[in-house]
DNA sequence: AACCGAGAA
């Protein structure tokens, strides 16, 4: 495989631009071999595209291509402690390898084989799945744990998990003496979650030589996965811990054609390829990536429009599909496409990995995702759109190779091709650390500095997280979680400036109404904009919705009307409100309540108290002030601590003022605008964060400033 | 005027 250490060149994209002219004329497209991506993501295809259906399960199962390798792996996992299985689509190791280990006496003991998988979605399907192949009930030998939903009884020997829930469970039971096995299922997507748990079963290995742990990865990351874990310190071989087997999948080659020069708006060219493959090519569904709900849209509505005006072809059927659409609009991707038709499903990322669209024959990608990164400037994470990685743009092609051999239309030329990174940065170094400080303090390692990380993230990143926490007084000076705040937050299911706006918000007498506001900011696009005629209304009602102070008490006020209609869909679509999101709004609240409640925090109101909204916004600003900006005369917010000027994002309720608020503090940044923003009184700065933000003269402050370097020095003496 | 990808506790 290639070397991962050598090839890492910055990539050169022209990004979509409406003023540059669009090409016109048939793309020209070079084609060369591939070899089929590795897609890990075999749940879906044995749910969706099951070729033997018609056989008993245990039939089934033993024509699975993981079945040849069923001894092989009991055999290593006898031998070593730590399996890397290499799986290619369609292979069934995530829903076999489990039941080879109950089969083999594995959860003989009582102990249970724990399965960690990135996605919910991924975990129920599983659970069923595998349920059904035992013929037990769910939650009986075969169970499953995800938030809000724990599907499990003493009997279950096979327990599915999201990564997250097994970070949770680690709290509790830190060297997992529940379990026998641990298989780390879609390794190779380095999530966060992902890479924090597979950090800590390497601390836990080295302790408990009888668990065994399996990592499912793709190729390219097998060696970097045998080697992390691998104990064995001398140079005798027959001492390793640690191996790889490599199991046969069920893709088929994907022909990749790659444009002779760039395409300079690639939503253009999405659209005239979808066009040109539509008139030219033989039948088969195409796939289409771009990068958010606004390109999808737009380019459905052209799609649409122009495939009005053909003649002597085919009929052409588009879908889009992103993570905002409701299930069921989702679903309309995966109906079968009726004769002498076309599905092109327009998609964002979502197509990637996390949904599997059944039957495409053409993949077109436009070689950019959009992407959270963190600006090392100024600390703070922001939405992006970012070249994808040679890794990603294979997965992508791979999407066209599920059934029968496919093609692959890269809107790029091969030269950009190589000019993109090998894989995607790990989340974990592109990412706030404060979360991940916070619980592996939780989870007793005081020296996060020290943690065997599977990708280390970047010093400073790692001491802006440190510095919030000390700021937010989750960790003291000792470098320890304090009690209870520290204990508390990293208990919460919470970032952790949100967890501190909780945390506190009894003693601001607004608990009822921070647990509302919160659980909304996590839950994304309150307002839904619709199409067409309807934009202006919509806007109208939102107006009507909206609170002077910001949109924190907007979010509040949006829900608390949610709540006295009955929490009825009807009214939702009346008021061009996301519906489903309310509704796991509402969901988180009642958990947050139950957290505040366990923390011993008083739940109540300010409704009907003098200053209420200031008790709230007070409240926010004790989490949230390093998030404080001032409105500047270049009419931007400019924040007060870096500096950095930001825009107003356009659907902030600040927007329907007839004057900007001076002073603010957000909760949220996108691209360059921040959102979710509230008026404050710039005192409320430094009564509520005096470590943060001064206030007198320039004396006072040097001498103040003075101090606190010197807690910085003991502080780094402490922590390193 | 149009700036929210995908996940998860």
């Amino acid at each position: 495989m290639s070397d991962q250490g050598l090839r890492h060149r910055r990539p050169h994209f022209i990004k979509p631009n409406d003023d540059i002219p669009s090409v016109s004329g048939p793309l020209l497209m070079e084609e060369r071999a591939f070899e089929p991506g590795v897609d890990e993501n075999a749940i879906t295809s044995i749910v969706y595209n099951n070729p033997f259906a018609s056989l008993s399960i245990q039939q089934q199962r033993s024509r699975l291509p993981i079945f040849k390798n069923r001894s092989h792996i009991l055999y290593l996992l006898e031998k070593y402690q730590t399996v890397i299985v290499v799986g290619e689509t369609g292979s069934g190791k995530s829903t076999q390898v489990p039941q080879y280990l109950v089969e083999a006496g594995w959860a003989a003991d009582g102990r249970m084989i724990g399965i960690t998988q990135p996605r919910r979605v991924a975990v129920v399907t599983l659970a069923n799945r595998v349920s059904d192949e035992r013929q037990c009930g769910l939650g009986d030998e075969v169970g499953y744990t995800v938030r809000f939903d724990d599907v499990t009884s003493s009997k279950t020997k096979i327990k599915y998990m999201s990564d997250g829930i097994m970070l949770r469970e680690l709290m509790s039971d830190p060297l997992l003496t529940r379990y026998s096995v641990i298989m780390v299922d879609e390794a190779h997507e380095r999530s966060m979650n992902t890479d924090l748990a597979i950090g800590l079963l390497r601390k836990i290995i080295s302790i408990r030589s009888d668990l065994r742990v399996i990592i499912s990865s793709a190729t390219l990351d097998a060696e970097l996965f045998r080697d992390f874990f691998e104990l064995n310190e001398t140079n005798d071989p027959s001492k390793d811990t640690a191996t790889i087997i490599s199991v046969e999948g069920r893709a088929y080659p994907v022909s990749t054609f790659y444009t002779k020069t760039g395409a300079p708006n690639y939503l253009d060219a999405t659209v005239d390829l979808v066009i040109k493959i539509h008139k030219n090519e033989q039948p088969g569904d195409i796939l289409a990536f771009l990068t958010g709900q606004d390109e999808v849209e737009l380019a459905c509505d052209r799609l649409r429009e122009q495939s009005k005006n053909l003649k002597d072809c085919d009929k052409l059927w588009v879908v889009p599909m992103y993570g905002g659409l409701s299930a069921r609009e989702q679903l309309k991707a995966f109906d079968s496409t009726a004769y002498r038709t076309r599905k092109v499903v327009v998609a964002t990322n979502i197509a990637e990995a996390s949904v599997t669209i059944p039957g495409i024959a053409a993949v077109i990608d436009c070689g950019f995702v959009k992407m959270r990164v963190i600006n090392p400037k100024n600390g703070i994470e922001t939405l992006m759109v970012i070249p994808i990685s040679q890794s990603s743009a294979e997965q992508r092609a791979g999407r066209a190779g599920r059934i029968r051999p496919g093609k692959c239309y890269r809107l790029y030329p091969e030269s950009e091709f190589d000019k993109l990174l090998p894989s995607t940065i790990p989340e974990m170094q592109r990412s706030h650390l404060a979360p991940v400080i916070l619980q592996l303090k939780a989870l007793g390692i005081q020296n996060v500095l020290r943690f065997h990380y599977l990708a280390r993230p970047p010093a400073d990143a790692m001491k802006q997280g440190l510095e919030l926490l000390y700021a937010l007084g989750a960790i003291g000076d000792d470098g320890l979680l304090t009690s209870p705040l520290g204990i508390n937050m990293a208990d919460l299911p919470l970032p952790p400036m949100f967890s501190k706006v909780l945390l506190s918000s009894g003693e601001f007498e607004c608990s009822e109404e921070i647990a509302i506001i919160i659980a909304m900011t996590q839950i994304q696009d309150v307002f839904v904009v619709p199409g067409g005629g309807k934009r202006h209304r919509a806007e109208v009602v939102k107006r009507k919705f909206s609170v002077a102070e910001g949109d924190h008490l907007t979010l509040l006020n949006v829900f608390q009307n949610f709540i006295q209609n009955g929490r009825s869909k009807n009214w939702c679509n009346q008021h061009f409100l996301n519906y489903r999101g309310l509704i796991r709004a509402e969901n988180i609240r009642e958990q947050l309540v139950r957290y505040l409640k366990q923390c011993k925090i008083k739940m109540v109101s300010c409704s009907g108290l003098i200053g209420s909204t200031a008790k709230i916004r007070r409240c926010l600003v004790n989490g949230f002030f390093p998030y404080a900006a001032r409105y500047d005369h270049t009419g931007n917010y400019v924040t007060i601590r870096e500096e950095y000027p930001f825009k107003v994002y356009k659907g902030s309720a600040i927007m329907y003022r007839p004057e900007y608020p001076k002073w603010v503090i957000f909760t949220d940044v996108l691209q360059n605008s921040i959102r979710d923003i509230s008026e404050i009184e710039p005192e409320w700065l430094y009564e509520l964060a005096p470590q943060f933000y001064d206030f007198g003269t320039e004396g006072e402050i040097a001498s103040k400033k003075r101090r606190t370097d010197d807690l910085d020095s003991t502080r780094k003496a402490n922590l390193n």
